[in-house]
DNA sequence: GGACGTGGGAGACAGATGAGCAACAAGAAC
DNA sequence: GTTCTTGTTGCTCATCTGTCTCCCACGTCC
C-alpha cells in the first residue's frame, strides 16, 4: 500500500531521526551503530506510512537497477516464448529483480533488434538476456555487450557470449530408445526440411541410436516435409507406404506428429497398436490432447530461462564471470515426456 | 552504441557548452533560446560520443519513468497472454514506453498479487496494465489504484477501475449465424460447466441468435462438459446420440471443438459434410491444424493488449481520465476465422 | 583524553528547469 | 553626440528529484 511520493525523509520526520539513519536502519547497514530503540522508531514510521523505497533513486545512487532486460522473439506465435518468461521471471523474483521485456520478431533487422538494446539500456538494465524462439545462430546487436548478457535457445554466429541450448541429440535419442525399448526394429524419422541445427541434431541422434542398437539404414528410413501439420501428413503417407513399413515413428515435433496420426488413420493403422509414434516439443496444446496422448520429448524452455537468469545475476553481482562460461554454450537435457503412444509392436 | 557511463556532461565539455545548454538542446525545450551553430555543435558532440540518455535520472526530475506494468496471470499455460503482451508491447514502443512484465498465477492470493503490484511500483512505473487471462471477475489489490491502471480480459468485483473484454456474445452470435447462413436448422451447443461470463454469454449469443432465427429449442440442444477435449468429446457423443441429432455444432472453445472431430470421427460423421463446426478462440495450433481446419471465433487479445495500453498512456499524459470509462468495460467485437469447418447441410 | 556508543551533514548519482545575467542594438532624452 | 532605457538573444547558475555513503561530531565513562 506504498503512497507514492513519501519518501525517507518523510519517515525521517516521523520518527524525529536524519535521513541518514533512517537509510542506515532499513538498509541494515552492517556498520552502522544504532540502538534497538531507534530502530525500532524507524520501522514503525515506516510502516504507518506505508513507505516504499524509490528503486530509482537507489539505482541512480548505487549503478544498480535491479531490473534485467528481457528480449525475446516472437512472444505471441509460439507457447516456448512464455515458458522461457516464466522460468526467468521466477528466478529474477526470487532474487528480487524484475523483468523488462520486448518483444522481436525473429526477422527483424540488426538495426531493429540493436534500437531494442538500447532502449533497456537507456533504462539502464543491470543485465541482458536474449531469447530466440528456435534454436539456431543469430547475429547479435553490437550494444549488446556493454552490460552482462546471456543468450537464450541459441548460440552468436561470432561465439563467446554465454549461451543455454536443450540436448536436441540427447532428446532424439531418448525419444528414439523409448522406440527400442519397447521392441520396434522397424523405425522411421519425419524431418524438417529447413536448416536449423535441432534438424541436423534431431537426425544424429536418430541415426547413432539406431546405429549402437545394430539396425541398419534400411530399417530407418527418414522423410523430410516443412515442419507443419500438413507436412507431417504428407511424410507419414510417404514412410507408411514403404513395402516394409515402419512400426514405430519418430517425429520431428508435435505438429508434424500430429499429420502422422491423420496418416495413419486414414490408412486404417491404429495408434499404437500398429504404430507407436514419438514427438517433440511438448505443446502441451497438441501433444496432450491428441488421442492417445502423444509421447514426446519437451524442450526445456522453462528451465532454460531460469538458468540464464540465475546466471546473469550471478555476473552482474560479480559472484560469476561470464567470459569463462561463454567458450562453451551450456546444454539443458529434454526430457521424454511418456503419455500412451507408444506400445509393443504387434510380432 | 551507447557506451555507458557518457553523460550529459561528457556532451557538454566536447561541445564547450553548459550543461543546461546540452539539455535544453536535446530535450528541445521550447522556451530555450539558442543559436542554431550551438546547437549543431551539440548534437554533434552526443552523436560522436554515443550519447544515450539515463532515463532514470530523467525520470527522477521528472516524475514519469516511461515504464508501464504489466501482470499477466499464467504467461507459460496460454497463448492468450503472448498475444496481450504483443498488443501492449507494440502500442507502448509506438509511444515510447517500455513494459516491465510480472507474472502471476490465476490462483495467486490476494497478497501475493499486492506484492508484485508493490514491485512494479517500487521501479515507479508510470501505470499498470492488470491482465487476467479469462474474462471473470477478479478482485484487485488495493494499491493498484495509487496509478492510473486499466484491466484487461476482465472486470473488477468493485467496479469502477477501466476494463476492456471481448465481446462474447457477440462473438457467438457471429459463430450462429455462421451456421444458420449456411442452412442450418438444427444446431447444438456444447458448452463449459465453469461458471464464468463466458458461459454464460455465450449461451446467451446462442439461444437469441436462434430464437431469432424462429428455431426453438427442441431444435437447439445443449450440454455441457469441461471445456477440455475430454469434455468436448463426451458432450458431443451425447448431442449427437440424440433422435434429431443436429448439423451443426457450435463449441465453446477450439479444445471442445477438438473433442467433437474425434466424437465426429467415431460416429464415422465427416466434417462437414456430415457435420458443421464452430469453435471459439481461435488457437492457431488446433484451429488451423485440425483437418479441415476449423472455422472459429478470434478472442481480440491483441487489440484488448493494445487498446489498454494506448489509453493508459493517454491517462499517464493526461489526455484522458480514465475514471470517466471506468463506468461500463469497453468491449472489442470477436471477429469469425473462417476455415474449412463449416458447408450446408444434407437436405 | 582515548575509547565507545549514537547519530547527523554533506556531497554524489545524471539530468531537468526556471530565474537570471551578460552582451549588444535600437530608440529616446538631454 | 553622449548617456540612458528598454528589449532581445544566447547561455549559465542554482536548485531539485530520493537515496546512499563517507566522514565527522557529540556526549559519557574510565
Amino acid at each position: 500500500m506504498s503512497n507514492k511520493n513519501i519518501g525517507i525523509k518523510d519517515v525521517a520526520v516521523a520518527a524525529g531521526v536524519s535521513v541518514t539513519t533512517v537509510s542506515h536502519v532499513l538498509n541494515d547497514v552492517s556498520y552502522a551503530r544504532i540502538s534497538p530503540v531507534t530502530r525500532d522508531k524507524v520501522r514503525s514510521a515506516a510502516e504507518e506510512l506505508g513507505y516504499g523505497p524509490n528503486r530509482l533513486a537507489q539505482a541512480l545512487r548505487t549503478q544498480r537497477t535491479g531490473m534485467l532486460g528481457l528480449v525475446s522473439e516472437d512472444i505471441a506465435t509460439t507457447p516456448h516464448a512464455g515458458r522461457i518468461i516464466l522460468g526467468a521471471d521466477e528466478a529474477a523474483k526470487a532474487r528480487g529483480y524484475n523483468l523488462m521485456i520486448i518483444n522481436t520478431s525473429g526477422s527483424a533487422s540488426l538495426a531493429s533488434r540493436q534500437a531494442d538494446v538500447e532502449a533497456l539500456l537507456e533504462h539502464q538494465v543491470d543485465g541482458i538476456l536474449y531469447a530466440t524462439m528456435y534454436h539456431r545462430n543469430v547475429e547479435l546487436p553490437a550494444n549488446l555487450g556493454s552490460v552482462p548478457s546471456v543468450l537464450v535457445d541459441s548460440v552468436a554466429t561470432g561465439g563467446n557470449i554465454t549461451a543455454v541450448i536443450p540436448d536436441e541429440i540427447g532428446g532424439a535419442r531418448s525419444a528414439v530408445r523409448a522406440l527400442l525399448e519397447a521392441g520396434h526394429t522397424r523405425i522411421g524419422f519425419i524431418n524438417n526440411t529447413d536448416d536449423v541445427p535441432a534438424t541436423r541434431h534431431r537426425l544424429r541422434g536418430f541415426r547413432t541410436t539406431l546405429t549402437e542398437a545394430g539396425l541398419d539404414s534400411e530399417a530407418a528410413p527418414v522423410e523430410s516435409e516443412v515442419s507443419e501439420v500438413q507436412g507431417g501428413y504428407e511424410a507419414a503417407r510417404r514412410i507408411l507406404a514403404r513395402k516394409n513399413r515402419p512400426t514405430g515413428l519418430f517425429c520431428y515435433n508435435d505438429r508434424m506428429a500430429m499429420g502422422a496420426y491423420r496418416a495413419a488413420a486414414e490408412l486404417g493403422l491404429s495408434i499404437p497398436a500398429d504404430l507407436s509414434v514419438v514427438g517433440f516439443d511438448d505443446q502441451e496444446l497438441i501433444a496432450a490432447n491428441l488421442h492417445p496422448g502423444l509421447t514426446t520429448v519437451a524442450l526445456p524452455h522453462y528451465e532454460m530461462g531460469a538458468w540464464a537468469t540465475e546466471h546473469l545475476i550471478d555476473a552482474v553481482e560479480g559472484k560469476t564471470d561470464l567470459t569463462l562460461m561463454a567458450l562453451h554454450p551450456t546444454i539443458l537435457s529434454c526430457p521424454l515426456v511418456r503419455r500412451d503412444s507408444i506400445t509393443a509392436p504387434r510380432q
